[in-house]
DNA sequence: AACGCTACCGTACTAAGTACGACGCCACCA
DNA sequence: TGGTGGCGTCGTACTTAGTACGGTAGCGTT
């Protein structure tokens, strides 16, 4: 238990959203997760927003770093893969992206880490700006789909397209009739296995940048 | 004015949150910008999460629908570009989008449109699967790392990351001090201009895959 | 002995969502 | 002509948020 600290408190607040959800993150919530009353917690943070800034940054925190120098196209690869895992488990923080202005440094450390691998693999600086943006758009919007499914792991989907498709005559929505019923409602569909494929599109098309037009 | 309607309701919930944002939008400033008091809302919408459901739906309605049949990289461009463009307007909907369970009529129009413009353009259903995939990750994406960034327009990246680089001796963060000196916070510099560097990579990407394994 | 610091808490104010029960107006029928 | 029922609107009040303000108890310093 300990006096408390800072630190206790955004470890605590990350818990509560993990497993209630961000609307459940409240400071009386998070209070009780922490034993104490709901204005012991402003010992330790200023605002609400600060612990929302916090939680985020201990986020990025979780998300395995690339080596600069090592080969490329595998620590990116290392890299995206862990980032989607961890907002995968911390889907909130997405929402959360938004809201934020001052970067920390488990932010700042994350930035470096993977510049630093596209310079010293070869890519330019405004190549290294194309491929970064490139790369986290991905990341980010797969995990965003991801989160904003209504449904989690293999043969899920079908359950959930069920009932919908059932609302609409099947000559409407045929193209999308036709993929749910040939591919999503499929047993053994997954939506997350997805992600290495686009992945690997991603990569080999920084590949193809990295000695391009500027 | 008019007696009021559900449309009417949601078009003023939207421009609330543009306004002001998704934070501003409550029972209260609803009501205040449709003239009425608050309870009168909730003659038109059961409770606010309906509200929320109605006006995603809606942004949606926005993007402009690809056309199968025609050719299939000018029409996905085309959609992208709007579906930035709307994202743009309405940065409150990504937020909004992992709340989300029963999509609308509009969402599925939109849906069956991209799914029947990749089909009629020789994608399998599978690659069609990864294809759409892959497209609206980075369209979201993209959208989603635009919303969160704390600046707008060309040039003003500088000013806001002047002040986050004094924070920190040039020598850590280096690569990530080189990228900003060198060329986020040159003149002329606009995050947005990233945006189809990246959406023609993902496009030939997608011509690649279309003629690829299942 | 007095002071002040640290960790914590009780009370209360304000802004939200919304349940419940009216109230005025109008079309329609007797 | 007078009722009557429904529709659009609203007043009041309850509940759950964030958080301002002002404590209090325990402990170390001078």
């Amino acid at each position: 238990m300990s006096p408390l600290s800072r630190e206790r408190v955004l470890r605590a607040a990350v818990a509560v959203a993990d497993e209630r959800g961000l609307n459940a993150l409240t400071i009386r919530s998070l209070a009780q997760e922490l034993g104490v009353k709901p204005m012991t917690v402003y010992h330790y943070v200023a605002t609400k927003e600060e612990i929302l800034d916090g939680i985020v940054e201990s986020v990025f925190g979780e998300i395995e770093l690339p080596v600069p120098g090592r080969d490329w196209r595998e620590e990116l690869r290392k890299r995206a893969v862990s980032a989607r895992a961890v907002f995968r488990r911390h889907p909130w923080a997405l929402a959360l992206l938004e809201s934020r202005t001052q970067p920390g440094p488990a932010s700042l450390r994350h930035h470096d880490a993977t510049i630093g691998t596209l310079r010293l693999a070869g890519f330019s600086v405004v190549m290294t700006a194309h491929a970064y943006a490139l790369l986290d758009s991905y990341v980010y919007g797969f995990a965003l789909q991801e989160a904003a499914l209504p449904f989690e792991g293999p043969d899920a989907a079908a359950s959930v397209a069920e009932p919908i498709m059932e609302t609409f005559p099947d000559d409407e929505y045929s193209h999308l009739a036709e993929l749910a019923r040939e591919h999503i409602m499929r047993p053994g569909y997954d939506f997350a296995d997805e992600f290495e494929f686009g992945l690997d599109a991603v990569l080999d098309a920084l590949a193809r940048m990295r000695h391009g037009s500027p």
